[in-house]
DNA sequence: ATTGTTGTCGGACAGTCGTCCGAATTAATT
DNA sequence: AATTAATTCGGACGACTGTCCGACAACAAT
């Protein structure tokens, strides 16, 4: 086991993040986590100061999770159109494989909209996640294709939102068999052959 | 004042969904809404039991204003690109003038990714709204287009996934410029001209 | 006028929450 | 070995939460 030499701090992020991503952060309370980690409660703010404290660390933790898969998603590929289809396949693959991650990030999001402690950290997110998809995917050649009229970076935040959003209603509605289809689609939509 | 002559129980629930779009459904409690209401806190468990009660109408009220509103938008245009143009306009207005719907709307979905009881109103959301999108929306124009290769129960929920995604994006980081330009942005991507 | 129903109120209840503090233990430094 | 610093713990504190109950008022029906 690996989780023997982890500090006690490293193990209170753990589960914290754990709990979190599957109670939510408004049904978790710090002697849940202190007691799943087996830990005394005053350790939490011995750690981690706050409540505030601990959750904004899980949430950088997400964060940067997120974006490092993203962009070794979009590295993989050679051309724009494996490119763009990997990152669907992504999308496809956490709502299928890491629900409770993607619950965690959209729990966190809506924690973002009341706190702008998290509000500025979901911001960086979703500024770099737009940039590193500006960056890999809009090519010159997307460029010459019918969304010439747009922005890279209107582009690109497009293809983010698409991808958020599209993946929130899939996890509201995991009766629908053709669920991710729309994913799929946004390529098609750009116009892309995948 | 039209105020006068709500019943008590109309004047918990104005009082309720203004609260929770203002400070979200997790920083606020029967007594916030109570005393804003100037009523008896156990009014609110009189007429709503619950909690769980009060807030699921709250999202009842909620969903039933988006609903109508979205097929009021629909109805107004005549062809096929006016009905999207327009579509687009309303969720840029309420990111523009009623954010505090639009919050709420997401509070309470992420609400749903943790109790059953909201994830069913909000999949009856979802799903209402794809439907009015695909009545109003799909027509055979849009099929003979680069889209037909995918279903229409695909395509609208497509466009309600990108305009919800990018809607809350945008929310997010409001110091962007051309934050609206993605919504423009998906009509370009159908390959409408608008 | 009396009875019964509905609405309204204040207050109390038990439970949970985040935070903090002092003591005990362990580790590091001198 | 002795002193200082860093961990770890249990427990307590005050505040806040949702829920519930009994009393009183308003009103309707008989």
């Amino acid at each position: 086991m690996k989780e023997e030499n982890l500090s006690q701090s490293d193990i209170i992020l753990k589960v914290a993040y754990r709990c979190i991503s599957e109670k939510g952060y408004a049904n978790v309370s710090l002697r849940d986590i202190a007691s799943e980690a087996k830990v005394a409660l005053s350790q939490l703010n011995y750690y981690y100061k706050n409540k505030e404290g601990l959750f904004l660390e899980v949430t950088k933790v997400l964060t940067a999770k997120f974006l490092k898969e993203i962009e070794d998603t979009l590295k993989k590929g050679s051309t724009e159109e494996e490119k763009l289809a990997d990152l669907v396949s992504y999308f496809r693959h956490l709502n299928n494989h890491s629900t409770d991650s993607l619950r965690l990030l959209y729990d966190l999001t809506g924690m973002a909209l009341w706190s702008d402690s998290f509000k500025s950290v979901l911001e960086d997110l979703f500024k770099s996640s737009a940039d590193i998809i500006e960056q890999y995917i809009i090519t010159p050649k997307a460029e010459q294709s019918l969304l010439k009229k747009v922005s890279k970076e209107t582009l690109a935040r497009t293809i983010l939102g698409t991808l958020y959003g599209i993946s929130l209603l899939a996890i509201l509605a995991p009766e629908e068999k053709n669920i991710y289809d729309p994913l799929s689609n946004l390529a098609l939509m750009m116009g892309y052959e995948i």
